[in-house]
DNA sequence: TCTGGGGTCCTAGGACCC
DNA sequence: TCTGGGGTCCTAGGACCC
């Protein structure tokens, strides 16, 4: 005798105003005022630190930087709600954000605190519901379907208890939204911040998704939402009002299809506990343009340094990759890419750094630039890489350096 | 108002092999 | 001499997400 299937309960939750919220942990004087989380440590972060160590709380309000003090080319990671009424928000230049809050504070990102906390809270959510798939810091999905309060009250109740639990062991407040699959749980989320919960149910497509716009669908950014904005569909129901075939041949047929599909909420994705990495990599946007013959000596530090650290990222966590890529963003914002693969995994930084230069050779240089990445791809776990390292024939053409 | 850093996935053409 | 498809890998660019 087998029992029917349970419906399909997935949950979707995000941390509230999350690298904010953990600086406010330490920062309490800073509660209900406008803050900003972006850039460095700027020469008076590193004095506060000098003067107050560990000391966090007892720094006077007045003491912080301001946004009014930023001079650099940054983006804003996270703004508190206080900030938010200002128009402020994630991903803005702070440039412009000043303009909206000069008098907001302004800390440099800690990513190593928000790993932190975001290890614990997670930690917290797999002791109650095991299957999680990680969305970055500070977001996750979760599968109800088959936990203990995962369908009572079509998820709010266990939601409740996963909220209180993280907040018990972190102090910081989340939002759920519970739904039956993955695209519908990501909308709910955003329904009712901060520290909300909102339950979507299939019957509620109509009331509660269709009226909103077609960007609220993830996977839905700005470049197809200003297409279908010019074919006049702003809402998602007037996307699922569309014509499958005719949104297919607008899109593409793969795009277009699954846009049809989203429209009309449907989404069978499982949630993936596991993932492997694809590529590693790490770029800077300098502070002024750079040019490959004036500022060579500076480019090239720079760049014995970004392979470094890929290499030193690659080996910390155990892997080696056989494609290296380098990636240039031009003053007009274009990006150029130029990637070789070997015939061998590697994670040593002087392989890395000479494949990548020679990238850089295909790749025009007669103009500035205001960017340099490098990144390694092809990963595989170690054990698998040395692997195939020793089985596989060396072919003469691909080795970019002489083994021995 | 000029826009960070770290990722994933998709597309499309060409090479190359069967 | 001219003409096939299918499959896979590589590369460059682009959209999108957190």
């Amino acid at each position: 005798m087998s029992t029917p299937p349970l419906p399909r309960r997935i949950a979707h939750l995000d941390m509230d105003a999350f690298f904010a919220s953990v600086e406010l942990l330490r920062y309490p004087q800073l509660k209900g005022l406008p803050v900003v989380i972006g850039g460095s440590p700027s020469r008076n972060d590193l004095a506060l630190r000098k003067q107050y160590g560990e000391r966090y709380a007892e720094i006077p309000v007045e003491a912080f930087d301001r946004l009014s003090d930023y001079t650099g080319r940054g983006v804003i990671t996270t703004a508190t709600y206080p900030a938010r009424t200002f128009g402020v928000g994630s991903a803005m230049g702070m440039m412009k954000a000043a303009r909206l809050c000069p008098q907001a504070i302004l800390l440099p990102v800690n990513f190593d605190r928000y790993r932190h906390y975001s290890r614990l809270f997670k930690s917290v959510i797999t002791s109650i519901a095991p299957v999680m798939e990680n969305r970055g810091v500070d977001e996750v999905y979760i599968d109800f379907t088959e936990v203990p309060g995962g369908q009572e009250d079509g998820g709010r109740v266990l939601a409740q208890r996963i909220q209180q639990a993280i907040f018990d062991a972190t102090q910081l407040t989340c939002s759920v939204g519970v739904a039956p699959n993955k695209l519908l749980a990501k909308m709910a989320s955003e329904f009712n911040k901060p520290n909300g919960i909102s339950i979507v149910q299939p019957e509620d497509l109509e009331t509660l998704i269709w009226p909103l716009s077609c960007r609220k669908i993830n996977g839905i950014g700005p470049k197809s939402g200003a297409k279908l904005e010019r074919l006049e569909i702003r809402t998602i129901g007037e996307l699922a009002a569309r014509d499958r075939f005719w949104l297919m041949e607008q899109f593409g047929k793969s795009y277009g299809s699954w846009l049809h599909e989203a429209a009309w909420g449907r989404d069978d994705r499982p949630v993936e506990t596991h993932s492997e990495p694809v590529s590693m990599s790490r770029e800077t946007t300098f502070e002024r343009d750079l040019h490959a013959v004036h500022d060579k000596a500076e480019l090239g530090q720079i760049f014995t340094w970004l392979c470094q650290q890929v290499a030193a990222d690659l080996k910390r966590k155990g892997y080696m990759g056989r494609t290296i890529g380098i990636k240039l963003r031009y003053p007009d914002f274009r990006i150029a890419t130029r990637d070789h693969s070997i015939n061998h995994y590697t994670a040593d930084p002087r392989e890395i750094r000479h494949a990548a230069g020679q990238c850089l050779k295909r790749v025009d240089l007669t103009r500035p630039f205001r960017l340099l990445g490098v990144r390694v791809g092809n990963l595989l776990p170690n054990d698998e890489a040395l692997h195939h390292n020793e089985t596989q024939v060396l072919s003469h053409d691909d080795a970019t350096l002489p083994l021995f």
